[in-house]
DNA sequence: ACTGAAAGTCGTTGCAT
DNA sequence: ATGCAACGACTTTCAGT
C-alpha cells in the first residue's frame, strides 16, 4: 500500500487544494468541471486513504515576532539504534524546529529552525540541542533571505496515464 | 510595518488555524470561547494584515509518486546583485524546488527539491540547475528519512505581554 | 469590540443513473 | 463514478449593546 492512482480529475484537485486549502467545494467543483457531491467523494477518497494529510493556515514568521531562520546540520558521535531514535524523538518534540531531515552527506540530520531573534536561538542551542547525547557537530547556517518557501508538491508532472 | 500585536485569543485562533486550516468558524468560535461572529472577524483581520498568508492542502509526496527529496547546496561563481537575482528568479520558478533559501557558511543557497526518483533528479540538475549561468559548486544531500516536516510555527511561545 | 439574529450560501446524504 | 434534490449547518452581514 504505497501509491495511489490519481487521475487528471484528482490531480487538478489536489493542485487547486494546495494553493487554497480553504477553497469552497462547490468552487472547486465548479473549476475541475463537477458536480458538488463528486468532487466531494473525490476530495474525501483522497483525505482517506492519506493523499491528503491535512490542512494549514500558513503564517508570516517576521509578522509574528518569529523572524530568524536558521539551517542547522547535526551530526551523530555514534549510530546506534536507540541514540538515534531518542534525538530523533527529542528534536520532534520542540515547536521551533519546523522541519527535520535525516540525510546523506557530511552531516547526519538537517533542521530548520525557526525563533525570534539571536538570543532566542542561542537558549534554543544550549538548552535544547547541547545537552542531547551523542552530538558530534553543530553547524548553524543563517538564513539571509527566503527566496521561496512552499510545501507545494507537483502533481501531474512527470509520468502520466490516465 | 512589520510586527503585529497579537492577544492570547489571536494566538490560540492562529495555533488552531496552522493544525487545522479547514475547521469551521463555529467550531473555532467555541474552542477559542467568542461567539462566531467576533471571531470570524479577527480571522479576517488576520488575513488583511498579512499574519495568514493563506491556507493549503498538506499532501504526501511518497503517495503521489514524488518519493525522492533532495537537500541541495549551491554556491556562486560571482555574487553580483544581477546574477543573483537571475539565478533566484530561476530557481523559484522551477516546481520541484518547494524551499529555497539564501544562507551563511560554505554555500550561498540551499534547496529542499522534491522529485520522483533518481532519474527525475539527474533530469532536473541537468536541466535546471547546471544550466545557471554563474554556479560554482551543487552539493546534493538526499533525505533518507523526514523525522519532522511542518510549517506550524510557534505563537506565543517568547516575549509575551497582553 | 462583542452578541444575537437574519439571509444567503454551503456541506453532506440518499437516491437514481 | 456521476448528477440531482433536499435538509441541516455554516458563513457573513447588520443592527443593537
Amino acid at each position: 500500500m504505497k501509491q495511489v492512482e490519481l487521475d487528471k480529475l484528482d490531480q487538478r484537485i489536489l493542485a487547486i487544494l494546495q494553493q487554497d486549502g480553504r477553497i469552497s467545494n462547490q468552487h472547486l467543483a465548479e473549476q475541475v468541471g463537477l458536480s458538488p457531491a463528486a468532487c466531494w467523494r473525490r476530495v474525501r477518497a483522497l483525505e482517506e486513504n492519506g493523499v491528503i494529510k491535512g490542512y494549514s493556515a500558513h503564517l508570516a514568521p517576521e509578522r509574528i515576532g518569529q523572524g530568524l531562520c536558521v539551517l542547522v546540520n547535526l551530526s551523530l558521535q555514534r549510530h546506534t539504534i536507540d541514540s538515534t531514535a531518542d534525538i530523533e524523538r527529542q528534536v520532534s518534540s520542540y515547536p521551533e524546529v519546523l522541519q527535520c531531515f535525516a540525510v546523506t552527506g557530511s552531516a547526519d540530520f538537517v533542521l530548520r529552525v525557526v525563533v525570534p531573534d539571536m538570543v532566542s536561538y542561542d537558549r534554543f542551542l544550549n538548552e535544547k540541542i547541547f545537552t542531547l547525547q551523542g552530538i558530534a557537530q553543530v553547524n548553524s547556517n543563517f538564513a539571509l533571505r527566503e527566496i521561496k518557501n512552499t510545501q507545494t508538491i507537483p502533481v501531474g508532472s512527470g509520468d502520466e496515464h490516465s
